[in-house]
DNA sequence: CTTGTATATTCGAAAAACCATATATAATAT
DNA sequence: ATATTATATATGGTTTTTCGAATATACAAG
């Protein structure tokens, strides 16, 4: 993966931010990123789309939910970028973790899989 | 330094060779710059600007040159960034050194300063 | 089968980023 | 002083990105 296209990536607040929730929070749906960062459901839907075409997301579907992880095939220094800027930008995701906290009924992820 | 505001900077080729070109060589001037992405001077140092002005860069004039080095002062997180993406991208800059290297007449740092 | 919920996509408009060209400044050399 | 070299900035146009609104799909519940 060319660096430029992966910087282009991450130079979006909307999906710095849906990077950074998903990387703390190993795994969220839409809905749980649509509350979170108090968006849009196309907007949150269209940015996660775009990172899932690049390879740094995979979806998976589970009932009526899709789920986004980090794409563990992703290279070795992009996935440290990813991990050391969320462990030092705390602060910058507080409000939207306190958003998710917040939120009822969230999703339950399926116990065991396959 | 907003982790956003950071990664837009890293989100154009020109910009990201830049960077990662000073980051392998420690300092570069404005004309090895353009010599080594063959590009024009008025775009290289428009570049430059942004990220002089985004404080990722800081430059020290000498004589007719003005060079460009990383900022010593960034957040250690973000000179984390830099020191891997261009540790794990040698290939993407391969021409861009090679160019450098091929450049008659570099201007000579000087020795001792102050 | 209809309704409701979760998610995805399309489309046209608005905003932002980028570029080439021309020009300005500043230092050096003749 | 004049010419040359290195760098910076301004201008106007083009491309790219982002967005809201509308619509589509897919599945689950009743």
């Amino acid at each position: 993966m060319n660096p430029v296209q992966f910087y282009k990536c991450l130079a979006d607040e909307t999906r710095l931010r849906c990077l950074m929730l998903i990387e703390s929070e190993e795994e969220l749906c839409v809905c749980e990123l649509t509350e979170a960062l108090n968006e849009s459901q196309p907007k949150i839907s269209r940015h996660l789309a775009q990172l899932r075409q690049c390879e740094l997301l995979l979806d998976r579907k589970q009932g009526q939910w899709v789920y986004y992880r980090i794409n563990p095939a992703l290279h070795d220094w992009a996935k440290s970028v990813l991990t050391l800027t969320s462990d030092a930008n705390k602060a910058f995701l507080k409000e939207n973790l306190a958003n998710l906290a917040r939120m009822g009924d969230r999703p339950n992820r399926a116990a065991s899989c396959c």
